[in-house]
DNA sequence: ACAATATTTAACCACATGGTTAATCATTCA
DNA sequence: TGAATGATTAACCATGTGGTTAAATATTGT
């Protein structure tokens, strides 16, 4: 399997650090979105907004395509796969779950021995 | 259910994006080290690494032990729960398995409907 | 009491980040 | 062609981050 996305964990956790690009990604979510639209909701400048796009586009987050004079965003969520498995390896340390999950395989597992 | 780790996503986030950072989550995955041990296998000061754990613990992702003149650290994984939460929210983006159970779900829906 | 050890804090530096306004580029429309 | 629109780039500023070395703090051992 190839690496597709081309960029690191530092990247991607850090352009998800940003409460304004984790909205910015929250909208995309509903589907293309240009620009101007992504922009509005927020009380900052467009060149403010346009260097956000850049860093989740240089994370590989989202990716354009042109219309026109008119930019359209679109979701590329593929480097959050890549940040959520790094994560998983700690789920034990706060999952419930998946403790009883490793005390149920241990219990299977003696059984497994003692029929052996 | 109260919000224990009383951090947010933007310094959880922020403290995942360092590798060194990352990486000492990864050696306390192993059990509680001091800070000297922790720091040894990295090519920096020991006050670096001082302010990376003082970074890691304001994002509630570390918690110490003070033994004597030793400062023992423990990983804490809760603001990573609160994280994958909020990434799996894109999951459907990225992941095939997400579509095919979609399909499934959306399948079994209409049979449902066409039983009434 | 004093030297050694573990760690943090202070003061500093280089660089990254996020915001601003003004200027520029590209495209549409009158 | 020229004005208006969508978006980016440039130049600048304040603040944050991660590193350093030197000094301070806390604890242990002699």
């Amino acid at each position: 399997m190839v690496n597709h996305s081309a960029t690191s964990l530092d990247s991607t956790f850090s352009a998800l650090s940003d409460p304004t690009r984790r909205a910015i990604l929250a909208r995309l979510a509903e589907g293309e979105v240009s620009v101007s639209d992504l922009a509005a909701p927020f009380a900052v400048s467009l060149p403010a907004i346009s260097r956000q796009l850049r860093v989740l586009e240089t994370a590989g987050l989202i990716a354009r395509r042109k219309d026109g004079r008119v930019h359209h965003c679109r979701l590329k969520a593929e480097p959050m796969r890549e940040a959520v498995a790094w994560i998983e390896r700690y789920r034990r340390f706060w999952d419930e779950q998946f403790e009883a999950l490793a005390e149920y395989l241990k219990r299977t597992e003696e059984e497994e021995k003692n029929r052996c």
